[in-house]
DNA sequence: GCGCCCGGCGGCACTGAGTGTCATTAGCAT
DNA sequence: ATGCTAATGACACTCAGTGCCGCCGGGCGC
């Protein structure tokens, strides 16, 4: 063949390999969730041997998870451009109602994602894990914040409160099938946030 | 022996079993690590066999988390006792800042536990979880408040901030080896939330 | 006393994740 | 074509966790 026509030319065969094996594991995970699926049947779906799938990923839930992270980049980088004159926290709002509507937009597919999460007690675990990672990047964003940042004390708790509060909506998004209003909800929360719990 | 002198009455056999496992476990977690611990070890120096652990323990993790669990049924009673005319949050504080003159109390075990804990990823995901539990007590602390309860969707994301919060408040006194002041920040933390994060 | 039943236990074998090692191979530049 | 290097497959191993089975000891009625 001269043109070489469908197949795309090599160099990016890694990358190539890396996709083949999370499309299988993703399949798979989403059709028999994600403790019934084994890594030798990930691997036999992608063409490749068994040890090879830890080569590329360092274990099933990386592999599981890696989607997630992509959003974390997306967040890191929402929140590393600040609109003039914005509060720190004012900037992380911003951030995170954006994700809400991500989170709206790909309805189907958080949701499945939030379905295969439950049926694997190791899964749940490593989500906690993954927001900790989340609960971070926040704290960092409001103690670095342009003009309004925050004490960096003060900067730990918020985050940890918003993380909370975050995990508590996802939550409640979740159970009502991504039927609610996720962006509605977090405007809401935002304020409670910020005017406080407390009798008033 | 016409006394049955030294070893008690069988009936609470188990109980010593499990006694030696949990001795055991703690003490080679203490020493080695979480990871570097095999079960193996663990029934060994119990004296019974690998088998026999998991009967005793669903899995490694549920050895370390015994104590864990022990303080979370304190804190169930102590939320479970509101003084009268107290609101729901009142009572969550209380019982809050309760757990936290503890953790001042066991200082030596609680930094023990922790530095455990960070030495082990797993550990580290599971300890996440049993934080999960404690903003479901909250949660339901909340809800179920006597006069001052909170509307349902209020309570969860409270739970989940509070939560949060606390998480970093622990997080901050780990890391200043426990001698910063736990109840005194938890005040500051539980007035923060009460008053809101935003700009006054 | 004697057989019987039953609950705990040890032992064994198996699955499945994750890791180390090594020989082979495939891509790529010269 | 040749040779270098990195990716790969194959094998062996550790360790958590589970199922199964046979044994042993202790109460029970007879």
């Amino acid at each position: 063949m001269s043109i070489k026509p469908a197949t795309v030319p090599p160099p990016n065969k890694r990358a190539r390999t890396q996709e083949a094996l999370l499309e299988a594991a993703l399949a798979l995970f989403a059709e028999h969730g994600f403790d019934a699926t084994t890594v030798d049947r990930i691997a036999e779906e992608a063409g490749v041997s068994r040890r090879s799938f830890f080569r590329y990923f360092p274990t099933k839930e990386a592999a599981f998870f890696s989607g997630q992270r992509r959003r974390l980049g997306v967040f890191r980088s929402l929140v590393a451009s600040p609109l003039p004159g914005e509060s720190a926290l004012e900037t992380v709002r911003r951030a995170i109602l954006a994700l809400a509507a991500v989170y709206t937009a790909d309805r189907e597919e958080r949701l499945l994602q939030h379905r295969v999460i439950q049926g694997s007690k190791h899964l749940m675990a490593a989500d906690l894990q993954v927001d900790a990672e989340w609960e971070a990047e926040i704290a960092q964003a409001l103690r670095r914040g342009g003009c309004g940042a925050m004490p960096p004390e003060t900067a730990a708790i918020a985050a940890g409160a918003l993380m909370g509060m975050i995990r508590a909506l996802l939550c409640e998004w979740y159970e009502s099938e991504g039927r609610g209003d996720l962006v509605g909800r977090g405007v809401e929360a935002f304020a409670l946030f910020a005017r406080g719990f407390g009798p008033s």
